[in-house]
DNA sequence: ATCAAATAAATTGTATACAATTAAATGTTG
DNA sequence: CAACATTTAATTGTATACAATTTATTTGAT
């Protein structure tokens, strides 16, 4: 391929992966708007789900998102009453995310979201795994 | 998997799937900075390369974005000089984008930019193929 | 112990994204 | 051909994203 072919779209790895990444996650916003959820808080959610506890850094490398994505964005789901953000009082630098009672119950209705959405990726198990694979292959090169 | 590990960040394919857009994107950054370019900027740049002329819903189509990012997006690249948006006289409710010499010659420092943003991705070219084609499957269930 | 370096959040500024609505133009249909 | 439906951009409102900077705290090196 030359030079100037590459710089055509339908070459590209990088805009096929931008552009089902945008679709999947406007997918994803039907099923959490009954929660009052959107797609990046409820993987701070999932996050908090397995965690309990954790500083904004930790969610951060977890999510990779910084702190400027994170912390209006944890403000916000603060207010809605699913966590709490204190200082750690081992180092006043860090701030813990801890779920409230109203998080933790969140998850109950969370538990049908994932299979609802296997429902929207109409792709073969077998394609879906491979993808699975390659993605995280790609991802541990970051 | 029962539905509770479906709620794992680490069993979901959406997750990398937006993880590795993100970055990929944000690799991109440096690499346009220098023409002037963000990444939406450059696909937008890259349909227009391809077909000279292309109404913002045609562009929006290819893309995969509406109106609501495109036209403040367009307005901007007007500003910078690259391209035109102007009424079609055939059917008013259209716009039609146009390249500007300007535009035109911005390709010549672009054509850099795809080799440059391969060695960015740390995958053997069997899988970067694989994840293309994958990709490029679920993008046509759209 | 002290002060410079490093760390963690928060803030600021810019640029998407998209749902929902609006406005203008065009199509359609009785 | 007039009323209504559809189409296309633009607008409005909300929510990310991230680079760069700032602020507060802690660490580390002398």
């Amino acid at each position: 391929m030359n030079n100037l072919d590459m710089l055509k779209l339908e070459n590209q790895l990088c805009f096929p992966l931008y552009a089902c990444a945008k679709e999947i996650v406007r997918r994803y916003t039907p099923l959490l708007e009954p929660l009052g959820l959107t797609y990046t808080q409820y993987i701070a959610m999932m996050v908090l789900w397995e965690h309990k506890n954790i500083s904004v850094k930790d969610m951060g490398e977890l999510l990779y998102l910084d702190s400027g994505t994170l912390t209006p964005m944890l403000k916000k789901m603060e207010k809605a009453g699913w966590i709490t953000r204190k200082r750690d009082e081992k180092d006043e630098r860090s701030v813990i995310i801890s779920l409230t009672d109203s998080g933790i119950k969140l998850k109950e209705k969370a538990v049908e979201v994932p299979a609802k959405m296997v429902q929207c990726i109409n792709l073969e198990q077998s394609d879906a795994m491979q993808l699975y694979n390659l993605l995280n292959k790609l991802i541990k090169t970051f």
